[in-house]
DNA sequence: AGCGCATTACGTACGGCGTACGTAACTACG
DNA sequence: CGTAGTTACGTACGCCGTACGTAATGCGCT
């Protein structure tokens, strides 16, 4: 018996298929699809080990042969709709292609509202994570600064994207598992900021709040994240 | 009886105290500092509602007379580490300032590790959150550039120093609830990231490790963070 | 060909979790 | 002073991750 959880092991590593034995009956895809299709539905909650091994017609034990851990069976997820990222040609306006990639990433985690979550637990050298990756210093390429310093700007732009699309839905998450809707919740919250503020004790806020007293326009606010990230990190002439 | 998880509520605007029946026997910041105790010894998921309740020395369900539900308990956790955050008189150096404030997050962050993982769940208006947005407003004061602008620095200082913390917590978090060292399982992860690279698929990444093949400095890429974050927000003369 | 054994499949079971519910003791207000 | 609203908390339910044991399977060896 190989890797029941007793050795430490990157998944990534382990053979999805040897030698002895009846032949598996799954690849390693479907169950992370299937994973994936829960949590798309149901919030990260509804991914169980029972829940994924019923969706895939199992019984929920022999999913650990595939999966040692249940952390694993993240992994799986959060590799399976990296996948998801186009990977083009780049263009040769580094600019515009990391654009493109920070709001590719914020469609994909609006897509899959559970990946900040994942994201930020997890270590993450997954195939398609170094794929991702390597996309994105190729797009650079015409930048002219150390490599280090591309992957510092790759970080600051995933970690950018990442908080923030983990506050835009943090409201909707945590509804999801509540009785009334997520209105209502934010409702209450918007009412108790203003009863703080209207104390008096945080005057700056109070002005602040006072004058963007209309929506905020999410879309603006990020598009100006990205562009001054991107700003960070070019090169003064 | 009030609201016992059946109506939207934000914990802080529940009075701690309501006129009739026995004198509740603990304050809301008992139980925050129990669970903080908690979570700072064994991880978050040591924070159990009935291990909170035995450390405060109750049985498990009087626990609910005080927080209507788990999350709550978060909410209470977050705001009593915020308070920690050292308030000072602005110096009317902005720049200087939000420094200060960074690696004073960043410290808070690695006293209290479970800290990052919260963070990015949490709506997080909590009163010690709403002290040190107005501390940063105020360091911000010298800043000529609109309230809004000043929060979204804010915000963005904020994202990159929890996903950088994050990160640089993601094994050590990890391994804690693991059978095997911390070194094994980095070294287990470097080993395969190294076979990856050796694979040529991957060969602008490969370059970058070849050419950085000591270990980082993980204080000086911070500190650029830091740096490169308030050089996005500093108007161009 | 056929034996051995690593692997797959999966039922059962254990200890933990969040929390709904019921009951008893208690105290401020009408 | 009664009574209504609160606190305290034991019990119980339905989840969870997963250790363990057993039966079936089929590759690699002699």
């Amino acid at each position: 018996m190989v890797g029941r959880g007793d050795e430490p092991e990157v998944i990534w590593a382990r053979p999805e298929r040897t030698g002895r034995g009846p032949k598996p009956a799954y690849r390693r895809g479907d169950i992370a699809a299937a994973a994936v299709r829960l949590a798309d539905a149901g919030g990260l909650d509804a991914v169980s080990m029972r829940h994924v091994a019923a969706e895939l017609g199992c019984g929920t034990m022999s999913l650990y042969n595939y999966v040692p851990r249940k952390e694993d069976l993240y992994e799986l997820m959060v590799d399976a709709v990296s996948g998801e990222h186009e990977l083009w040609e780049p263009t040769g306006d580094w600019r515009a292609d990391m654009l493109r990639v920070g709001h590719q990433t914020r469609a994909l985690m609006r897509r899959h509202p559970w990946l900040p979550r994942l994201m930020s637990g997890i270590y993450g050298f997954s195939p398609n994570a170094l794929r991702y990756l390597e996309h994105c210093l190729a797009c650079l390429d015409p930048l002219e600064v150390s490599r280090g310093t591309k992957m510092e700007l790759v970080a600051m732009l995933n970690a950018v994207v990442t908080m923030y699309v983990a506050n835009e839905l943090a409201v909707a998450e945590r509804t999801r598992s509540l009785p009334w809707s997520e209105e209502r919740e934010t409702a209450v919250r918007i009412a108790y900021l203003g009863s703080q503020v209207a104390t008096g004790a945080y005057p700056r806020l109070a002005a602040t709040f006072a004058e963007g007293a209309g929506p905020v326009d999410l879309e603006a606010v990020f598009e100006r994240a990205l562009g001054r990230v991107l700003d960070a990190f070019t090169p003064r002439g």
